[in-house]
This record gives structure tokens, sequence and C-alpha cells, in this order.
DNA sequence: GTCTATACACTGATAGAC
DNA sequence: GTCTATCAGTGTATAGAC
């Protein structure tokens, strides 16, 4: 009980935490939270069934944590990016990049499959799609402003940016999806896939004001 | 045992069968397919519980093949679209509209909620995978030279065409998800969003060919 | 064709030994 | 802290009456 033991056993707790975390991500990502099994993610993590219960008190709280992980990480990210310096056009830009790249980066596509698998089938626990909802409802608060800017500069499609945030955010989700289902997919996928689905097709730089309309009808 | 007879008991048969496949689409969707129960599915079709398995030796079975005809139906109304007469980039847009609307009209919405179920948990059911593997591919060849004409023609967005259709795929997978959790977005989502994802920014209609570059860099 | 009752397997959660 | 053994509950699938 001396302060040196109760440092290292604290240490090992968080380790032993951490692979369950890192497995129970894998296996719901895998089978979805029903699907999932506390005997497969023990498994998984190399550890015997019921120490996971010692960990979490139930499957439905290992979830839980994952997913307020994968939300409140994408918020904080989101956040650093539209409150950094740059026109707003520069911000989207450079987050649509950073959010490319970390689709091949360790677990992150992961993340994005278990918001995935919450939204699909998280009515079975308590709170969790009200919580969902309250988060996305930030994820807008943050962009939409942002996207008005770039609407201003005439960088931005016109239109509900609500909705623009909305397409931006559905592609990120279904790319996430295809990187988790197959490989390979790095030098496919590219930062200008996202940021052109946000671009305004009659943007005109700064200088020659021609003042011709938009290349094509936008009601087709 | 008369002919009358069994075209009516048929005839009572499909209806059944029916009303099983629309209680089914309706809790997959919103159980997942681990998630749903049979038990569940016979209630909201008004049948007793012995009855589905009258009609689908498993609950596999149900699923898959609510499954095969979400995949079919996409797959026919794509060929639909981009058989049909016009420039490519016509075609593309007339496309992007029947796929808007239709996200608002009838189950079709659910029909994208169950392809995303089959794709997050679909590895317990022998050979799902591969199948929709099978039939993504068959999405991409469709698609894929359809992008490159626009593409030459200068009014797609250049790069992969692949990465391009996968982009279209998923904010249509993406808007589906939104209109299926909530509802009213019928006029916030237009067909503008998801063709604006494809168009090339730098595309000027045929007549002032003013040389200048795109817009914007394309590596940002 | 339609229903009820039941067998069987599996899963989440707990208890208790080490 | 870690493990094994166990219980109660649930879900799939089947059997058999009507």
């Amino acid at each position: 009980m001396s302060p040196r033991s109760q440092k290292l056993n604290n240490q090992m707790r968080s380790q032993t935490l951490a692979k369950i975390d890192s497995a129970a991500l894998k296996v719901f990502a895998a089978c979805g939270y029903h699907g999932a099994t506390m005997r497969r993610i023990a498994q998984a993590a190399g550890l015997s069934y019921g120490l996971v219960y010692h960990y979490y008190p139930s499957k439905a709280k290992v979830f839980r944590r994952l997913v307020d992980f994968a939300l409140t990480g994408s918020l904080e990210a989101m956040q650093q990016f539209m409150h950094a310096s740059g026109s707003a056009w520069e911000r989207m830009t450079a987050y649509a990049a950073m959010v490319v790249s970390s689709l091949f980066a360790g677990d992150t596509s992961l993340y994005f499959v278990i918001i995935l698998q919450a939204m699909t089938q998280g009515r079975a626990i308590a709170g969790l799609p009200a919580h969902i909802s309250r988060m996305f409802g930030r994820y807008y608060e943050l962009l939409v402003p942002v996207i008005k800017e770039a609407q201003a500069s005439g960088e931005a499609a016109p239109g509900d940016p609500a909705a623009l945030a909305a397409g931006f955010f559905s592609m990120v989700q279904g790319l996430a999806m295809l990187t988790f289902q197959h490989q390979g997919l790095e030098e496919r996928i590219t930062p200008a896939l996202l940021v052109n689905a946000l671009r305004n097709p009659g943007y005109v730089p700064r200088s020659q004001s021609t003042g011709r309309p938009r290349p094509s009808g936008r009601k087709a």
C-alpha cells in the first residue's frame, strides 16, 4: 500500500483498460453493438471474461465510452481547425485535408464506424440517441458559421449551409466506411474530393469579374 | 385443389410475404441485424411468431432477401439512368435528382439503411460481404465510364473517377441516414448538393475560353 | 395456412477462489 | 487484480395442434 506500488497499480490498471478499449473498438466495429459479445472482446484483449466486468459494469458502458471518445475527439479536432487563423475557406480545406489523412492513420476509421453503429443500433442504450443528436448539433454550430463566411466570400457554394455541412459529413462517414472495408485507398481518396463538394462552381478568384453566370443550371 | 383456389392461395401467400418483408424492413432498419428479433418482426407484421418461419427458413434469409432487394433495385435504377440518352453530365444530374427525390418517397431510405447495416454487421451471414462487394463493383462499372465521359467534356471534376463515384455514393448513403433519423429535410437537401460534388470548378461552358486556371489549387 | 408451446444454445452479469 | 464457474434471461428454430 505504499505510494510506489499504488502508482504501479494505477499504471497497470490503465494499461489493462487500454487493452479492453482497443479490443472493444475492433469487435464493435466489426460486429455492431448487438453482434459483439463481451466474451469476444475479452478474447480479443487477451484477458479473461470476468475481468472485463471488473473495469466496466456493462457492455453498454463499454460501447458508450467508445462513442463518447469518438464524438468528443471529432469535435475537438473540428474546433481546433475552425478556430484557427486564415480565411473561412482555408480553414475548411485544412480541416478536410486533416480528415482525409486521419482516415488512414491508426484506428480513426474504426471510430467513424462506431459512430455509425451508434446511430443505427444505439436505441437500446438509454440516452444515446439524444446524446448523438446533441453532439451533431454542436458540429453544425461549429461548421455552419464558417460555411456562411465562405459563402459570403463566394468560395463556398450557395444554398442552405446546414445542408452543405450535412453533405460534407455524409461523405466523410461514407469514405471512412470504405477505408474500413477495403484497404489501399490512400492514394485514391483525396482532400479535393471533400473540398469540391463545398466549392462554389461559379467562383471567380478575385480579378476578372466578367459577371458571367454560373456554368450550369442549379436546379437540374 | 382446383386451379381457382390455388390461385387464391398464391395470392394470399404473396400478400403475407409482403407483410413480413415490410415489417422486417422497418425492424431491421431500426435495430440492426443482430438487434432485430424474429418475434419483433412477427409482431410488427401482425402475425404469429411461428408463421414467419413458414415463409423463411431463418432470420438470415429474411435479411438477405431485403439486402438483395435493395442492391438490385439500386442497380436497376442506376442502369436506367446511365443507359438513357443525353450527355454524360445530363445523365448524372438526372440520376442525382432521382436519388434525392426517392429519399423522401416511401421506404427508399430504409433500404439504404439496410445496405448500411449489411455492410457493418453482415459478416455473420455467409457470403454476404462478398455479395456486397460484387454488387458495389457493378455500381462502379456502371458509373465510372459515365464519369470519365463527363470528365472528358470538362464538366466533371478531374481525378480518379472511381474516387469521385465513391464520394458520390458516400454522400447518398449519409443523406439517407439523415433523412431516416430526422424528418422534414425535404427542402434542405437538394440534388445540387450531390451534383456539386462531381462538378469541375474550372469548367467554362463552351463560349469564352479565357484559358484562366482553375479558381483554386487542387492539392490544398 | 396459422397458431401455441417448447427444446436448445448463447449471452450478459455475478459470485467466489486464488 | 485476475481467473473460473454458474445463473437467469433471451432468442432462434422446431414440433405439433387446429
